[in-house]
RNA sequence: GGAGAGGUGGCAGAGUGGUUUAAUGCAGCCGUCUUGAAAACGGCCGUGGCGAAAGUCACCGGGAGUUCGAAUCUCCCCCUCUCCGCCA
């Protein structure tokens, strides 16, 4: 969340990255309510002084005489401190409804735009393959190859399941492989987290109370599913002061994810493209302000250089202020080509959310100047079932095997992905 | 799931209604002493809110209550540990 503080006294530049959003938030009742608190604070504030003096001397004094006038006084305070102080509860616990709803700042070299069609492509690499025939999309390799069921799997969960098999699986599996130690090489540090969350590790990372509709729950427990690893990495430190020099921390983890999507009828239908499940491969940056735009630049650097090691082509977008998340103040997608699909397809999100999310979750770090708020920064490196779609689609030949990558063969054991005996 | 014991500052550990603005020790920082270091001695040594400042208020796992006054008493919840049961 910004702080009360930054909004009193940048009102006019969080409103406009509020309007460049596309979005609403309740800046003006929010200054109201700061204004009444402030009021109550102080006059609860003084009552309590003069409570906490007379109970002092109440409780030095043995002489009733002294004590019983005191005593009668102060429960009066007493009975008129109750009284504000419940004002004062109501309007901070309303005051900070509010400020969970307010997104991050923009960066203000973001490009201006309404949504999506507004992004801007910095950067494309990697010639398109020629085909010397028509590329088949994956649902139609998977087919010759035997390798996703679609059916079973919306026979055992429902529509947008599937199972993925033999060789499509190995393939799965090998890109997370691959990912991870491609992140681990590096200094990454790799975590086993947690899938389920608490509703408080939900607020922390900026996923409620706005976006409660895109997650799924336990009915009885406080049980909430990730919808991205980002939100365990979020929670690793919340309620934490770092010590001094430990920063940055850079974290990859894993996992799988969990969305809740309204999907429309006629879109994305075919395929593992979009579903409620799907892998993930995360990265995750703690690191002092002063370094978050470096980070930003190496995670983007890092998840491109996944395609390009995969040999497929990959273009760079950077979000325009009506596309950036909630959480993000700057944000880099990465998507990969598929051509069996003709599409692009996001695999990586790359943002940097400045002190955002530290602040809903209250970590901080001893450094120069004393104690203050991280920079968080999240990217997918990569996201997995559209991996594996542009894997296939790129690498695929006419009788509908694929071929598999160089840099995926040592975790594969095998050249090529066959097609399924009959 | 059952029974029991606990949760106090970076760590250890006092404190069961009022001179506690949480004792004391360790660790840490500054200084004195010293050629230097150690030791000793002195000082500092949690987080946040409000306020121009002086200052003040809050925080002893979380919440509610009793009281003029709560770390301390009552209730609910969470978590940790030990034993039992179950389980991968």
């Amino acid at each position: 969340m910004l702080s009360i503080q930054y909004i009193r006294e940048n009102t006019e530049r969080v409103k406009r990255d509020v309007a460049l959003r596309n979005t609403t938030a309740p800046i003006d009742r929010i200054l109201r309510l700061d204004e009444e608190r402030r009021e109550l604070l102080q006059q609860v504030e003084q009552l309590r002084n003069k409570r906490n003096a007379a109970s002092k001397v109440i409780g030095q004094s043995k002489d009733p005489a002294e004590r019983e006038p005191r005593i009668l006084e102060m429960r009066l305070v007493g009975d008129e401190i109750d009284r504000l102080d419940g004002r004062l509860k109501t309007v901070e616990t309303e005051l900070n409804g509010k400020l969970l709803e307010v997104p991050n700042i923009l960066d203000p070299n973001a490009p201006k735009g309404p949504d999506e069609h507004s992004n801007v492509v910095v950067d494309v690499v990697g010639e398109k393959r020629h085909f010397g025939f028509h590329p088949r999309p994956h649902w139609e390799l998977a087919e010759i190859l035997d390798g996703i069921d679609f059916e079973r799997g919306v026979k055992m969960a429902g529509s947008r399941f599937y199972v993925l098999k033999g060789g499509i699986a190995r393939l799965q599996r090998a890109l997370i492989q691959f990912y991870l130690n491609e992140h681990t090489r590096d200094g990454f540090t790799e975590c086993y987290l947690p899938d389920m969350l608490s509703e408080a590790s939900l607020v922390a990372a900026g996923q409620l109370p706005k976006f409660r509709d895109n997650l799924y729950r336990d009915a009885e427990q406080d049980y909430y599913f990730i919808p991205t690893a980002e939100v365990a990495f979020v929670n690793l430190y919340r309620d934490e002061i770092l010590p001094a020099g430990m920063l940055p921390q850079r974290f990859v983890a894993h996992t799988p994810c969990f969305r809740r999507e309204k999907m429309s009828a006629g879109r994305d239908v075919r395929g593992i493209k979009r579903g409620h499940q799907f892998e993930k491969v995360e990265m995750f940056v703690y690191c002092e302000p002063e370094q978050s735009q470096a980070e930003l630049d190496t995670l983007v650097r890092r998840a491109r250089s996944l395609p390009e090691k995969l040999g497929i082509p990959y273009r760079v977008l950077e979000l325009c202020t009506g596309d950036i998340g909630f959480n993000a103040t700057k944000t880099y997608d990465i998507e990969m080509w598929a051509p069996g699909q003709d599409e692009w397809l996001e695999v990586s999100s790359a943002s940097n959310c400045l002190d955002f999310q530290a602040r809903r979750a209250n970590i901080r770090f001893r450094g120069e100047g004393g104690t203050r708020y991280p920079h968080l920064l999240n990217a997918s490196g990569l996201a997995l079932p559209r991996s594996v779609i542009a894997v296939m689609e790129n690498y695929q030949r006419e009788d509908g095997s694929v071929e598999v990558p160089e840099v995926l063969r040592p975790y594969m054991g095998m050249d090529v992905i066959e097609p399924a005996r009959r």
